[in-house]
DNA sequence: TACTCCCGCCATGTT
DNA sequence: AACATGGCGGGAGTA
């Protein structure tokens, strides 16, 4: 049976009939999973009650949240991909998605099918560097500052995989992170390559989260928007749809990550456009949330939706589409972009919340933008970026890297020329 | 209206 | 074949 199977009916559902009644209820000691409210204690929790549905309470932020409250204590080991769904009230598919996340970010691990360890925040650290260190290693093999291990992913467009089937990029998912204890090393054959499936992987949830975490930690952005980081992650040259459902993951993964608090929403400071800030310091959510116990089965909502009978993806096509426009994507193009979200941040000087990475340059300092005249500004602007270039290269400590900086550099300023042109017209 | 993002269909992978 | 995973995008809630 799929999901649907493990999908708490509206209604009864809950009657336990699972092996143990006791795992079925939420354990009496069992921490208190919240819901969201605007700390009304009354309303919210009983909202469902009347037809209030809210989309809040539903929230992978939310869920994520009470999946950690949940396993997130001393006694608890292994978690079983149907005991949470059933705790916490949802379909298993969700699960997957907040496991695959928390995954990523060394909170927990898989070790066989349906079963995973907690680690706890305590692994955060070390996920984290494991991340940054590899995509450190693979920026000095490769043209781009963001280790391009799934960015190329998209790139290769969905079909044509294989064109990077024996690649030199080994890792990628590969390690998917973890998986140490089971299959891996199993495989029958153990082809040295990577196998078309791979391709599937390329686009998971967790190596997306990876990637995107990654965006902060190595180019040291701010903040970034969704939009901003799945044009990082895809390349230039996509199709809107293959645009709109990147985003749509970023936000699952946000949310997640929010609840996590390893990034928060913010604004960029000029364009009022959400951003989400890193953090960086994976812990506990403590928001005001109302804490209620959830109730076996949330789902008891009627569903507005009617989901179930919708016939959404009727002519779907899976694979399909992308006309696999152009699936080169220039490398330096995604540098390109990179330093658009950098350069923005700089020349706005807008941002007061911008927040230089340990490569602080010198020279950088956020210039006021007042009212004086554009012009005078972009001066300003481009001596910035030379500035920008001195007092960044030297921070490099490999020489790959180093020479590597050299190239956006110039990137950036014939960017930053072709942009003040464009505006200027 | 644009932005968010939940929901569940169904392809793909695993046993 | 049955079951486990999880990509994906429609379209409903929210702002």
């Amino acid at each position: 049976m799929d999901a649907s199977a493990a999908t708490p009916a509206p209604g009864p559902s809950f009657s336990g009939a699972e092996s143990s009644a006791a795992a079925a209820q939420p354990p009496a000691e069992a921490p208190q999973l919240r819901v969201h409210g605007a700390g009304s204690g009354s309303g919210v929790a009983r909202a469902c009650r009347h037809h209030a549905y809210s989309r809040k309470q539903k929230s992978l932020g939310l869920l994520c949240s009470n999946f950690v409250a949940l396993y997130d204590r001393e006694d608890v080991e292994v978690i079983g991909l149907d005991d949470a769904a059933k705790r916490l009230g949802v379909e298993r598919r969700r699960i997957y998605d907040i496991v695959n996340v928390l995954e990523s970010v060394g909170i927990l691990v898989r070790r066989a099918k349906n079963r995973y360890t907690w680690l706890g925040f305590g692994g955060v650290p070390a996920a984290l560097k494991e991340l940054k260190e590899r995509a450190l290693r693979k920026m000095s093999g490769s043209p781009v500052l963001l280790s391009m291990e799934d960015s190329s992913t998209a790139n290769l467009s969905d079909d044509e995989d294989d064109e990077k089937l024996g690649d030199a990029d080994e890792d990628a998912e590969s390690e998917k992170l973890s998986q140490p204890v089971d299959n891996t090393s199993d495989k029958p054959d153990a082809p040295s390559c990577r196998l078309r499936s791979d391709h599937r992987k390329e686009k998971s949830l967790g190596l997306l989260t990876q990637n995107f975490v990654k965006l902060f930690l190595n180019m040291e952005v701010g903040t970034i928007s969704l939009d901003e980081a799945a044009r990082l992650l895809l390349g230039e040259g996509h199709a809107d749809s293959n645009m709109r459902t990147k985003v749509r993951r970023l936000y699952d993964i946000a949310n997640v990550l929010s609840s996590l608090n390893l990034i928060e929403k913010t604004q960029q400071a000029d364009t009022r456009k959400p951003a989400f800030r890193w953090l960086g310091q994976a812990k506990r959510k403590q928001d005001n949330n109302v804490m209620v116990s959830v109730p076996p089965s949330m789902k008891a909502m009627p569903n507005k939706r009617a989901f179930g009978t919708d016939l959404t993806n009727i002519d779907n096509k899976r694979g399909k589409l992308d006309s696999a426009a152009e699936n080169k994507v220039k490398l330096m193009q995604g540098a390109g972009n990179i330093v658009k979200t950098f350069e923005r941040q700089l020349v706005q000087g807008k941002r007061s919340d911008f927040v230089y990475g340990p490569f602080h340059p010198a020279g950088a300092k956020k210039h006021e933008t007042d009212d004086q005249t554009v012009k005078q500004q972009e001066r300003k602007n481009i001596q910035d970026w030379e500035n920008l270039a001195v007092s960044f290269r030297p921070q490099y400590q490999n020489q790959a890297l180093n020479d590597l900086f050299g190239h956006y550099v110039e990137a950036w300023k014939s960017w930053y020329v072709d942009l003040t042109q464009e505006t200027a017209s």
